[in-house]
DNA sequence: TCTGGGGTCCTAGGACCC
DNA sequence: TCTGGGGTCCTAGGACCC
């Protein structure tokens, strides 16, 4: 048996925990450059605000009901996510990190004991010690504990824990009260899809032949529907897939229109990129570099470009990505457009030994001490103490927006919350 | 005026090989 | 008039997730 555990409104109770005045007010949490509504209370959800929805289309509804809003706060929700995790391990050996809210976790270890009350036990403690309350659903397989994590949500009567019931008149009940388009893995294409041949729930989805299913969708939807109907397709990963790629991108708090503005923004990507990838010891092959204008500006020139070389050898040294990065870009660049947004993609990234190259005119043990101690300052001085001169010193004309972040207060001693 | 960021997997089609 | 069969590798694009 699988459990999965999904702290509730998690980026809305982390704000909560720290400011309890706001606890019976509806609250939102918003996108990087505050953009778009990524969290929400139940009460803002009430509100009929949706998920991903544009922040100034909602404007008078935040006005009028008194709405809280946060810009996103990232170091409180990781630091705040790992707490939730570690007091999981405290009951279960192994757990599969699946998102910074969800925990995967295999429930064999401990079949013996009554497995509602066993999560029940999880979900008090997790309470208690970290204040995020969580939900948690039990299931054959990982889609179907998903999916007793939704009634877990949903229906008051289940008290936060869930379990996908064993009787076929009740398995029969709650798949057939499962829309398609809430299936985990079925997302708006493939549930129309599903739709347009007469199935709408999930019930439906475990009628099919698989043979059909196959012919009409793939294998991954193949899958899925196999786990709907009890036979699991995938395990616990509790030892996470290494990276295959990186990215560092951001929108810009306003449009950019100048050359010494992008090359900025682009160095302090692949700057925050390469660091990224020195903290996991990786190394990349390949670079990538993107920048675009505004894409819901139908009246302004569009204009959106990528382009990529290879690293040879596989490196994760700064300046070497850096310089790499500004020759890319440099020749994406083009004079007047008004743009949005850059971002540096890292991929074919390797581990350990890596295949060097005969022609090389850098000295790498130079290199991998330089960056140790670049690290280093910056780990204990604070991001960015330390940084190449390329990603310039202010940054006010394209850095993002962020109207009102609650401080860090669980990973910054000068943050600290203070009592009176 | 204002619209996020970061990932994975799968498939189809083209280039190329013998 | 009639022009094969079987592979691999790579990339772009589409789907999904949070």
């Amino acid at each position: 048996m699988y459990a999965l555990a999904d702290c509730n409104n998690f980026y809305a109770t982390c704000e909560r925990i720290f400011h309890p005045q706001f606890s019976s007010k509806p609250i939102i949490v918003l996108s990087n450059n505050d953009g778009c509504v990524i969290a929400r209370s139940q009460e803002a959800k009430d509100l009929g605000i949706r998920m991903g929805q544009p922040v100034f289309q909602c404007r008078d509804v935040i006005r009028k009901n008194n709405v809280v809003v946060c810009s996103s706060n990232y170091a409180l929700y990781e630091d705040m996510s790992r707490r939730v995790v570690s007091s999981i391990l405290h009951f279960i050996p192994e757990v599969e990190i699946y998102s910074i809210d969800e925990v995967f976790f295999d429930l064999t270890p401990v079949a013996d004991c009554d497995l509602e009350i066993f999560c029940r036990k999880i979900q008090s403690t997790v309470l208690k010690w970290t204040g995020i309350p969580v939900s948690i659903g039990i299931g054959p397989t990982k889609t179907l504990a998903k999916l007793a994590n939704r009634v877990a949500k949903k229906d008051s009567l289940a008290g936060s824990v869930y379990r996908f019931p064993v009787r076929d008149l009740d398995r029969r009940r709650v798949l057939a009260a499962t829309p398609i388009d809430e299936i985990w893995g079925i997302g708006r294409q493939w549930a129309k899809r599903f739709k347009q041949v007469g199935v709408d729930t999930a019930w439906e989805v475990v009628q099919m032949r698989t043979a059909d299913i196959r012919s009409h969708f793939n294998v991954t939807v193949m899958r899925t529907a196999m786990e709907l109907s009890g036979i699991p397709c995938e395990n616990i990963e509790s030892n996470p897939a290494q990276r295959r790629s990186l990215v560092r991108s951001r929108s810009f708090g306003r449009m950019v229109t100048r050359w010494e503005h992008m090359s900025q923004a682009i160095a302090s990507h692949a700057i925050r990129a390469a660091e990224k990838l020195r903290s996991e010891g990786g190394v990349a092959g390949r670079l990538a570099v993107f920048i675009q204008t505004n894409r819901f500006r139908k009246d302004l020139p569009q204009y959106c470009v990528s382009g990529s070389c290879e690293l040879l050898p596989p490196t994760n040294t700064t300046p070497v990505i850096l310089k790499e990065a500004a020759a890319i870009g440099h020749g994406l660049w083009k004079e007047g457009f008004q743009y949005k947004k850059a971002g540096v993609m890292l991929s074919e990234i390797s581990f350990g030994e890596t295949q060097s190259t005969l022609f090389s005119d850098r000295d790498h043990e130079h290199d991998a001490k330089l960056m140790q101690v670049m690290d280093l300052i910056n780990v204990k001085m604070g991001s960015d103490t330390l940084h190449p001169a390329a990603s310039g010193v202010d940054r006010r004309s394209w850095s993002m927006q962020q109207g009102s972040r609650s401080p860090r207060y669980t990973t910054r001693w000068d943050e600290l919350p203070k009592t009176s």
